[in-house]
DNA sequence: CCACTGTCTGGAATCGTTACCACAATCTGA
DNA sequence: TCAGATTGTGGTAACGATTCCAGACAGTGG
């Protein structure tokens, strides 16, 4: 490994003025700059963010700890990250914790050892003691999508996250305008805040219309596809009467679909559908279920400037970002189509049992041809 | 910050003694381990990773180096690294280069100064010149989902990837045998190893039925929906006859989906379209595009199981994994479908100038009711 | 009783970098 | 001409951990 001794000795110069040329940082001469330039071209060094780091008390590298990173919501969030991370030179280290509060608590414990400068986290639930670490040795930290439960004075975090009581009302308010009275909402764990503010939402928008909530309706799980199959038929099963479906989050949505399917149950005629959270290249060009959708890409991009803001001291005081989100009204409520369009756009497409798929083993074609 | 030496002060030993009980080496007698660890929970000692890797020169950190974090593809090999990264205490330090050559080397270049243990890089290209970073360094590195054009003696990297020529080959043939004997083929840029193989296993596709290439139905761009549109477009406008579009990957049949729907051209009646790689959430309640799919999760983690045997010394010759793909046939190329469904699952679904997505802001709902 | 082995602990050096301080050389202005 | 500032360079210590080596002590066998 090619050090900055290594260097030094190769321009005829000590290691100080080495770093002084790399780092622009005090006084060198024309010439030496010159000479130590060639040497470290010469060389190929790179200096070791790790002795730098030691030294300085800085990575320039920021942690994401993310639910799901197969998720196309976390993923563009992600994407918003990166992108304004790349732009100010820090390195993202990424954390995929599956809503597991162990896995969320391994990964912290491994971005403290790691010394970031700073934490990006979408935290299971709003408990701060979940996040005590971080607070002990005063790690920078953006949260993100989340609230935290509780207030906490001395402890200045910066949030960035939709406005889920708001989307999750006027979701809610859309399928009573269209008559629902007996609506079924299947949200994520208890504990994640955003499960919370989209079930307060619901029940804000019930009881602005006046309906009584039907505490048997609403169903707690998990933000997974599994558990949106599985809340649905707990629900069928149970035999409760509802003629529309809140799904929590996109996952879920796509969850309870796949158990309608499964059960024959028509989309919209026989069960109304919206959820939380698009998923936008599907949208496009199968433009099939009523939304709310939020601007993943600027709630990461956001979050990461917020953390660079604060990791470089520009501010310290705790700032909340609650972006607009956007309620898509599309096919899976039915209120969009005319009698035509009526029978053509449901789900399922065609009758189940002639939707047929086949799949082929491709045999590798080896060796290649010239 | 907490340092060993504060442990070691707490529990009245020397540093090397706390060290040995961390690390669960040399002797320790009972009673100073129980000192020592009582002192690192009373303190919440935890290890600096960048004094440790300094001195060790091991980060048990791994950089993984994708074009794009957003497209489902490379999110699911994203999420089979990190499970097996995770696994055995690995980190991933995420980086998204967009077949962007300039990000891919400034990407290379922080990930040599991190002194990661080892790199996953799915590259632009295939020459192993862009990549001279890593080899001269002798970083251990998995080239994932493509292939170097060169081989190169004296560097031992590993591939994992999917056999592109033989998927191709399948879709083509595919087509070919739904009577088409002009397909267009709309790939991503030329340099890269999967576009090169895809059109590759297309020319042999046509070749083996006897079908002779027309140059002017190939066309190279990018891996992205923008260029899908673009290349379409291109195609249309200079008034090329095909009855069939085979894009490079799932970005690009997107994009071609997009610009056939704006053009009101009608899939599969007056276009067939297949494409490589799955949209896996949106096949799955509109099981509508003929694909081939790769194993992308398997991908990801046998490229990191590989890392960590290669890192940590457990093999050195260089290995190549292929894994097999398949073939799906759906609805896109009509192949699927009686006469009824055959005018039902057609995109676009609706006439276009039918289809509506009514989009509402959302006003915040702040303060909060309690 | 002595040599030897096994157990336990700590001092010093090291990894690659940068901050601080010291010092020399050159330049500026009265 | 000389004090004082400006410019240029290097030595040393430190960041937090681990490895190597040395040494102390206890137990064992001849």
């Amino acid at each position: 490994m090619v050090t900055i001794s290594d260097v030094a000795r190769c321009a005829g110069v000590s290691p100080v003025t080495v770093s002084r040329v790399v780092n622009r940082s005090g006084y060198v001469s024309e010439k030496t700059r010159q000479k130590v330039e060639k040497a470290i071209k010469e060389l190929g060094y790179i200096p070791s963010a790790m002795a730098r780091g030691l030294r300085l008390n800085r990575t320039y590298t920021f942690a994401l700890i993310l639910p799901d990173i197969t998720n196309p919501f976390w993923t563009t969030v992600a994407r918003g990250v990166e992108d304004a991370a790349q732009q100010r030179e820090y390195s993202i280290l990424l954390y995929n914790v599956d809503e597991d509060m162990h896995k969320q608590e391994r990964a912290l414990e491994t971005v403290l050892s790691q010394q970031v400068d700073g934490v990006l986290i979408a935290p299971h639930d709003g408990l701060v003691s979940h996040l005590q670490p971080l607070r002990m040795r005063s790690v920078p930290t953006v949260i993100v999508d989340r609230r935290l439960n509780e207030v906490v004075p001395d402890w200045p975090v910066d949030i960035v996250r939709g406005d889920s009581i708001s989307g999750a009302k006027a979701l809610t308010t859309h399928l009573i305008s269209l008559g629902h009275r007996k609506i079924a909402m299947v949200s994520g764990d208890e504990r994640t805040t955003t499960a919370q503010d989209r079930v307060m939402g619901y029940r804000i928008a019930l009881q602005e219309a006046g309906i009584s909530c039907d505490e048997n309706l609403i169903v707690y799980g998990e933000f997974r596809v599994s558990a949106g199959v599985e809340m649905t038929n707990h629900l069928m099963e149970r035999g409760i009467n509802f003629s529309a479906i809140f799904a929590g989050n996109n996952a879920i949505g796509m969850g309870v679909v796949r158990e309608l399917i499964r059960r024959g149950i028509r989309i919209p005629e026989e069960i109304a559908l919206v959820f939380y959270d698009d998923y936008a290249n599907a949208s496009e060009y199968f433009p099939f279920f009523t939304v709310v959708t939020q601007n993943a890409y600027q709630i990461g991009r956001t979050a990461a400037e917020l953390l660079i803001s604060r990791a470089t001291g520009e501010h310290s005081e705790p700032r909340e970002f609650i972006l607009p989100s956007r309620l898509v009204t599309r096919y899976s409520c039915g209120s969009m189509l005319d009698d035509h369009h009526q029978s053509l756009l449901s789900l399922p497409i065609v009758n189940p049992k002639d939707l047929k798929e086949v799949v082929w083993e491709v045999p590798l074609l080896l060796p290649y041809p010239a």
